[in-house]
DNA sequence: ATGCTAATTCGAAAATTCTCGAAATAACTG
DNA sequence: CAGTTATTTCGAGAATTTTCGAATTAGCAT
């Protein structure tokens, strides 16, 4: 069931404190940010932190490596692509979504 | 702030049933479907299904429109297609998502 | 006005989420 | 091995979500 893969990282993505940290992760590209600089940077416990975090891994939208003591987090673009996909090709596919199509073909 | 408002749309799609009400609707497209018919596809309690409506409703993503005693409900494309500009360019706009783009400039 | 169908609101129980501080683990350094 | 820094896991309280049946409202027909 592809629908409850996305409805999950839908609902990863659907909390202000795990959208503000993803969009932080997706900014800082290839380079990640270690866990510490996005507890700074977010201003919350880094056991609540470490909770989001752990949700958005589950769900495959962040990827995290050792370096050393620090850990590094990291936005996974293929995952948020198929999301994207999802959303436009089993919820967009036969209605007027976006550019071009007039009317629906039944 | 934007964020707000786009975790609050992905929170209203993120669970499994409102995701398949939104597919659903979005499928039927301009013609939209009654409640009536949602209640019976999605095989769940009419003040359950009215429940999970409202929410979608009140993010914007569907619209209602009455038509005698039954409500049409109907998927507002418009606003999902803002969603969709808010994640390529508020959570991909410094870095490789999609096609092109082979290095980020700082 | 009475009755009928369509849908929402009310009230409430079970489950989940969100948040935190304290304690535990992981990886390195001297 | 003892110490330091980085991060997670544990435990727990407050808030929110999800679900349902029963009662209510909306709109039309007779």
């Amino acid at each position: 069931m592809k629908l409850e893969q996305a409805a999950k990282q839908l609902e990863a993505l659907g909390n202000p404190t795990r959208l503000n940290l993803y969009r932080t992760l997706v900014r800082a590209g290839e380079a990640g940010r270690p866990v510490g600089y996005l507890q700074e940077t977010l201003g919350i416990a880094a056991s609540t932190l470490s909770h989001h975090l752990h949700r958005l891994i589950l769900t495959g939208l962040v990827t995290q490596e050792r370096q050393a003591t620090t850990l590094i987090c990291r936005a996974n673009y293929p995952v948020m692509d198929d999301l994207l996909g999802f959303l436009a090709d089993e919820c967009c596919a036969d209605a007027a979504c976006g550019p071009a199509v007039g009317e629906a073909a039944a």
